[in-house]
DNA sequence: TAACATACTTAACGTATGTTAATTTTATTA
DNA sequence: TAATAAAATTAACATACGTTAAGTATGTTA
């Protein structure tokens, strides 16, 4: 297998045109860091944040092993969490990531990131100092609570995901991602919208589903051409339906509160 | 290959001789969640915590899908967190409990526990219920913080076993499991002793390390042939002796500072 | 100490998934 | 629109790991 390319084919972090939104007026707060907080006591974060910023697809944000003084927040577009297996030049990635996500509070005690992190379509990041996320956490103990909700609701993906990863097979795994994304970005459209379509946008690879699960693209394919096969989905041209959402869920043993029972609106 | 059993060969939850310790005397409290607090203010734990409980070897903590209304810190021991996947029977461990951690905080927004928890030896549990940390954690910003870094050393675990469970291979993952635990025990040891013997007491089977890592029990005692062979460990009688740390942590690339970089003394 | 259960060990064989590589489709850029 | 690159598809073949099973060592209980 050839190894993943130690130098990504990403493009070095490019800041094509930093665009503005005022954080109270903020369409994403509610599944975002800030949710909660009152308008009128957002002006900290009008104070510090830096302005967004857009970047291109399949960008860098920062590297695994690397001090970064921000912390982000996803505002739009998809991105991806992964770490690389030295050793055999693997990816695995750790987590998707979409609008509302909070990208970049894990370090060491150094500073230092356990992971990299770059974006799968065009996206716009909003950032914020880290040393002054510590100051607000400490003069305000709801929004640590809001954080540790977060990381709370982050740890239940990433045990699932393990599960997937070593317990489950091909079929099942492959199903899992399919599943959890799926209800991921139905839980951000609107309540109207909900039943109404069984088809999302899934910008992502069948290389990054691999590399998600640890299989190969090839094998991730093959698995995908059975599940068109049995009439489970189509997936085709970025677009995911789901046409039996009962047997899949039982593949892939997921239930939808295993994204709903850890709310982020 | 035969499922995990269903109902466990864990005896039901049972309460052997209930001891107790001052909240104020625990010798582990700098490793455990009350990390800090001044001893004088140490008067809401001994309220409402409930009197440790000395449970048996192999006995079910909690399951995946109850409602658990405490949370438990060990006290002494091993403990296993895991779920089952019901499709297949098999169990994905989704970490080693050792004294300090903290075990049933995580729930959905109804209270239900996503893992089962359980003992490997003999345990003592200290345990508190969940409403009354709530309000602590509300009145309490720095309990909130401590809190929050000890879930966010666990998402560091769980990313790390992530990798080794999704792209490893069975050598490099097993060396990953093995470097680890031995790390983190080392960790708890007192400064004087950590340098002057390299053997830990394992407690656990290779079933439990084949299924930390998604290997069967028979292929993981292969590579721990393999790795006895090439005399990089002793592995014996749930004693484990490293040999040659400096090239096992090159196969498991493990680096000490997966656990010291995210410190809970 | 005997009897039993659990864990470890080893071997022979099976299979799910990986590897390589060629072809086609889709996306991007000139 | 043509030229090119990236992603998906398919086939043939390779292998790491799983399965089954039998034997041995170790731990536990009577």
């Amino acid at each position: 297998m050839k190894p993943y390319p130690q130098k990504m084919n990403f493009k070095a972090h490019t800041i094509l045109n930093p665009p503005y939104t005022d954080c109270r007026q903020c369409p994403i707060r509610e599944m975002a860091l800030f949710k909660g907080v009152p308008k009128n006591r957002l002006m900290w974060t009008q104070k510090y944040r830096k302005n967004q910023t857009l970047i291109s697809a399949h960008s860098t944000i920062f590297q695994e092993g690397e001090q970064h003084d921000y912390i982000y927040t996803l505002f739009s577009g998809w991105g991806v969490l992964y770490k690389t297996v030295n050793n055999n030049g693997k990816r695995q990635i750790l987590r998707f990531l979409l609008p509302g996500d909070l990208i970049g509070y894990q370090t060491d005690i150094e500073g230092v990131s356990p992971h990299s992190a770059g974006t799968i379509t065009e996206a716009v990041l909003c950032a914020f100092p880290r040393s002054q996320l510590k100051t607000m956490l400490k003069d305000n103990s709801e929004l640590a609570l809001r954080l540790l909700d977060m990381e709370t609701r982050d740890i239940s993906l990433c045990q699932n995901h393990l599960m997937a990863a070593g317990r489950k097979t091909a079929k099942e795994s492959i199903a899992f991602v399919l599943m959890e994304l799926y209800y991921r970005v139905q839980s951000q459209v609107k309540e109207s919208f909900k039943s109404s379509t069984c088809t999302i946008e899934l910008p992502i690879t069948q290389e990054d589903i691999g590399d998600a699960v640890g299989l190969t693209n090839v094998h991730v394919n093959r698995v995908i051409q059975e599940l068109t096969n049995e009439k489970l989905i189509i997936c085709h041209k970025k677009q995911l339906t789901i046409l039996d959402e009962q047997k899949l869920s039982e593949i892939a043993e997921f239930t939808p509160d295993m994204i709903n029972g850890h709310p982020l609106i």
